[in-house]
RNA sequence: GGACGAUUAGCUCAGUUGGUUAGAGCGUCACAUUGACAUUGUGAAGGUCACUGGUUCGAGUCCAGUAUCGUCCACCA
């Protein structure tokens, strides 16, 4: 007999797991043989950091449907990889060199310093890629990709070229989100809003020819010097006179116009709004409608420029201050008040953003020749695309109905330059640099794109970099080889895609926009959003909070599948989830659980096997008909609710087997009636059931049987053998089981010592054996005619207990008759629905049929009851 | 302002196309060391499914509204 230990060590055999299952070569779709496929994308963590337990989150629930598809033989792949992820690893790496060297990347250089990032994501990558492998990722490794790659690299650039072409992008002036600290622009999902406490300063501008004012309430007073207007609602009674009249701009002595726009809110502050075109996006609005000019008074570097009088090279923060103490001075400041107001600061740097007016690549969301938000919407309205949890569909849809245009073109060096290339006036966008180009020219940045324009009379590259996104918009063709590759045409579109849901309006949105732009197709066929894991509170995780939970020490602590189980068990899609230590070890003991099956198999049998066929000659038993019938309605269920892409619940069905039926009934059984061949079919079956949830745990036992020479990863998924299935066999295994619940139930209510045999009348009764053991009791003679026995009964089985000297006879009472109380009601209850006309001919037979047969047994119940209460009579 | 979500046992959460007496885990209480497992077993207590109305033979589930909390988007100068 094999020495098997009390419990299962993940940390001695995961890695061993791992390895056999990489060196098999199954990662790899090439090597298996079948006509059908099934491909899933996998979203690239950004290569500047290490997994946390969101990726681990999301990389179960796509191995759990990987290797599900891949024991239903299709050829499968997931496709890894790492995302350059521009401004994040500038960031980070610039804060790395500061830290460590001391230095700016501006010491460095604009190539060394890319090589550097480059050097740092590869090293990143493949620490990541280390961690990836311990989650138990079967991850096709040899086809890892990273954004920058130069094939698929090309893919997405050709694409800018194309839709340059096609009028999809443009270079223009507008206002944008600037980010002073990383120096350039950003997409409007890039920019977060935070609400703070600030002031609203409120300030008297004079009225051309006249002695009166008029007052604007604003946050940012220093903007004033840039205003080019005055607007006030056209509605609004108290300005009416005003509009069309000339303002003075205090400290500028300029003259503005008094404007009326539909766009101002008439009850905040004054009703009156000071227009500063260049710096505030509503008002660039406003300004082009009312064809203002447009000031610049605040400049990349946040300092105002010259257009901004006296204050010219100041910081913002001291014009300010400059500004308000000059209008102070003057009499013009009226007042100010608390006010929160949102500020917009950089997602990456929490720097406060600066709107400003710059010249940016954009891209046209909805061009005339081909409206990417409008395809997408149609292509989800006509579900070509399943969404999991559905609701996310019409989220997508709003999303996509809001969008604006998309400024695409970053001031950073880390990231692929724009294919743009200018000689004087001229421009050229394509792959390769015109005759004459000297694509490395790249100078110092200075922040405004139109440096780039060179005057030397050689072609020089844009300076320019793509948005991050622009990129991994196109992950699931770019990876694949579009248009020619043999990954494309064999995995495209994509069967899957899983990624947390806030990253919705950032990758999902866009990859099926730029799918169907570029291949005319979807990217995936279904796409699936996680929930976002949070602490045992509710609270996010984050750096700064210092509460999250690091997934690799919870491998180490607790084992690759306990932390699997505990990232998507009792979860719903698209819904947030908590996770703790005290959660992970909650599965933990579940694998303990299934490895301890594993170990009595073997203890009671030296000869322990697992079955892959057994017919119904192998089922002596009761027991062994019961667990094998709901063994195979486990099998439906399961993979019904896979196939539903419903992971909870089919974990849930698999867990109430494991544990509840098999377990604590068939093993208990198992001891007294043996039958080895029935354990090991039963167990064959829920290792491969489990195998996708719990992929090491379940290939460690495997192996102990196969040595190495079957993987259970590659074994065939269990098909439910509908001709073990038995109907009746359900309610009679539930007679035995009723009657051995009824005992301990006696014996908990009562306090009858556990470890004290009761003796019990009823020679002949079924199940003898398995009653004695597991209710402790002894039968030790045939039902006699009388004597102050407990009749207890379940069907045909009956049992009088010697128990009188041990109970409560009025407690007993009591409980008889409460429990009659219930079934009465519940008779009476199903009776008037019985009685109902509506319901016998509004509901399907099946629930009326169900319902007379529910009666029927109440009724007996009911009956047995009210004996029981009779028979103590005589106590 | 717009969109979306949540509200079910003390806590954390499931609950499939509407159909038994609404479930699990943890926690609590009582008992148990019986041939795997104390990382265990047995049993118990604990819920007017947020509220109001509607549809239906039948609602935790569908519809409308209300309340509270939350998320995202837009944004108030």
């Amino acid at each position: 007999m094999k020495e098997i230990p009390k419990n299962y060590n993940p940390s001695e055999s995961e890695d061993d797991i791992y390895k056999l299952w990489e060196e098999s070569g199954f990662f790899n779709p090439d090597n298996i043989d079948s006509s059908e496929r099934y491909c899933n994308v996998l979203p690239p963590p950004n290569a500047n950091g290490e997994l946390h337990v969101g990726h681990a989150s999301g990389y179960t629930v796509m191995d759990i449907f990987g290797r599900y598809e891949r024991m239903n033989g299709k050829k499968t792949l997931l496709l890894p990889g790492k995302d350059h992820a521009g401004i994040q690893t500038q960031v980070v790496y610039e804060k790395k060199i500061k830290k460590e060297r001391g230095i700016a990347r501006d010491e460095i250089g604009r190539e060394k310093f890319y090589d550097e990032v480059y050097e740092f994501c590869m090293d990143r990558s493949g620490y990541m890629r280390s961690q990836e492998k311990r989650i138990g990722i079967s991850a096709d490794w040899s086809r890892e990709k990273f954004s920058l790659d130069p094939d698929g690299l090309k893919i997405a650039l050709e694409t800018f070229v194309k839709m340059y072409e096609d009028g999809l992008v443009y270079k223009g002036n507008r206002i944008i989100n600037w980010c002073p600290s990383c120096g350039t622009a950003l997409a409007d999902v890039e920019v977060l809003h935070k609400e703070e406490d600030g002031k609203l300063c409120y300030i008297k501008y004079p009225i051309k020819d006249s002695d009166e004012f008029i007052s604007v309430a604003t946050t940012r007073p220093e903007t004033m010097l840039g205003d080019t207007a005055i607007a006030v609602n056209p509605k609004d009674e108290k300005y009416k006179d005003l509009i069309g009249k000339t303002a003075m701009l205090p400290l500028m002595n300029r003259e503005i116009p008094i404007i009326s726009d539909y766009r101002i809110e008439m009850g905040f502050g004054t009703g009156a709004v000071k227009i500063t075109p260049a710096h505030d996006p509503l008002d660039w609005q406003i300004g082009k409608d009312h064809k203002l000019e447009e000031l610049q008074v605040i400049d990349e570097m946040s300092e105002i420029t010259d257009l901004g009088g006296k204050y010219a090279g100041q910081k913002v923060m001291e014009a300010r201050r400059n500004v308000f103490a000059d209008l102070s001075d003057l009499g013009l400041l009226e007042k100010e008040e608390d006010l929160k107001i949102n500020k917009s600061i950089c997602e990456r740097c929490k720097t406060v953003i600066e709107p400003l007016i710059s010249k940016q690549w954009f891209v046209n969301v909805d061009a005339k020749k081909y409206s990417l938000k409008k395809e997408a919407i149609k292509a989800l309205k006509e579900g070509k695309i399943n969404v999991y949890p559905k609701n996310f569909e019409n989220i997508l849809i709003n999303w996509y109905e809001n969008l604006n245009d998309w400024c695409i073109s970053r001031q950073i060096w880390w990231g692929p330059q724009f294919p743009v290339w200018y000689k004087g006036e001229e421009i050229y966008v394509g792959l390769e640099a015109p005759d004459g180009g000297n694509p490395d020219s790249a100078k110092a940045m200075t922040g405004n794109p139109d440096s780039a324009k060179a005057t030397t009379g050689e072609w020089v590259q844009d300076e320019n970099t793509f948005d991050t996104w622009f990129s991994s918009g196109q992950w699931p063709y770019t990876t694949l080889g579009f248009p020619e590759g043999k990954d494309y045409k064999q995995f495209y579109p994509t069967d899957m895609m899983i990624m947390g849901r806030d990253i919705l309006p950032f990758w999902a949105a866009r990859m099926i926009m730029f799918g169907l732009y570029k291949t005319g197709n979807v990217p995936f066929k279904n796409l699936y959003f996680t929930g976002l894991i949070r602490d045992k509170e509710g609270h996010k995780f984050s750096k700064s909070r210092g509460n999250g939970i690091d997934p690799l020490p919870m491998i180490d602590k607790y084992g690759a599948d306990a932390l699997r189980l505990s990232l998507v068990m009792d979860t719903t899609p698209g819904q947030d989830a908590r996770l703790y230590e005290e959660k992970i070890e909650r599965f933990r003991n579940f694998t303990t659980k299934l490895w301890n099956i594993y170990r009595y198999s073997n203890q009671s049998d030296e000869n322990f096997n697992i079955v892959e066929e057994i017919s119904t000659e192998d089922l002596k038993t009761v027991s062994d008909r019961w667990v094998v019938s709901e063994l195979q309605k486990t099998i439906q269920e399961t993979t019904k609710f896979i196939e539903a892409k419903n992971i909870s619940l089919a974990q849930e069905k698999l867990r109430v087997f494991t544990w509840d039926i098999l377990a604590d009934w068939y093993v208990e059984i198992n001891k007294i009636e043996k039958n080895a061949k029935v354990l090991g079919y039963v167990f064959d079956k829920i290792l491969k059931l489990w195998h996708p949830f719990i992929p090491f745990i379940t290939e460690k036992i495997f192996q102990d049987f196969h040595a190495g020479k079957k993987l259970l990863m590659v074994s065939a998924w269990p098909k439910a053998d509908e001709s073990l299935i038995d109907e009746n066999v359900s309610a009679e295994f539930d007679n035995l089981k009723n009657i051995i619940t009824r005992i301990r139930n006696i014996r908990s209510s009562y306090r009858i010592d556990a470890a004290m045999a009761i003796d019990a009348y009823g020679a002949e009764v079924s199940g003898k054996e398995i009653i004695e053991r597991l209710a402790r009791v002894k039968i030790v003679g045939s039902a006699s005619e009388s004597g102050n026995f407990m009749r207890i009964s379940e069907g045909d089985i009956a049992l009088d207990l010697d128990i009188a000297k041990l109970i409560d006879v009025e407690k007993e009472k009591t409980r008889l008759q409460n429990e009659i109380k219930n079934l009465e009601s519940s008779i009476t209850r199903i009776e008037n629905t019985l009685k109902n006309e509506k319901f016998l001919t509004g509901a399907p037979k099946e629930i009326i049929e169900e319902s007379r047969n529910r009666m029927e047994e109440y009724k007996s119940k009911l009956e047995t009851q009210r004996e029981l209460l009779g028979n103590l009579g005589a106590f």
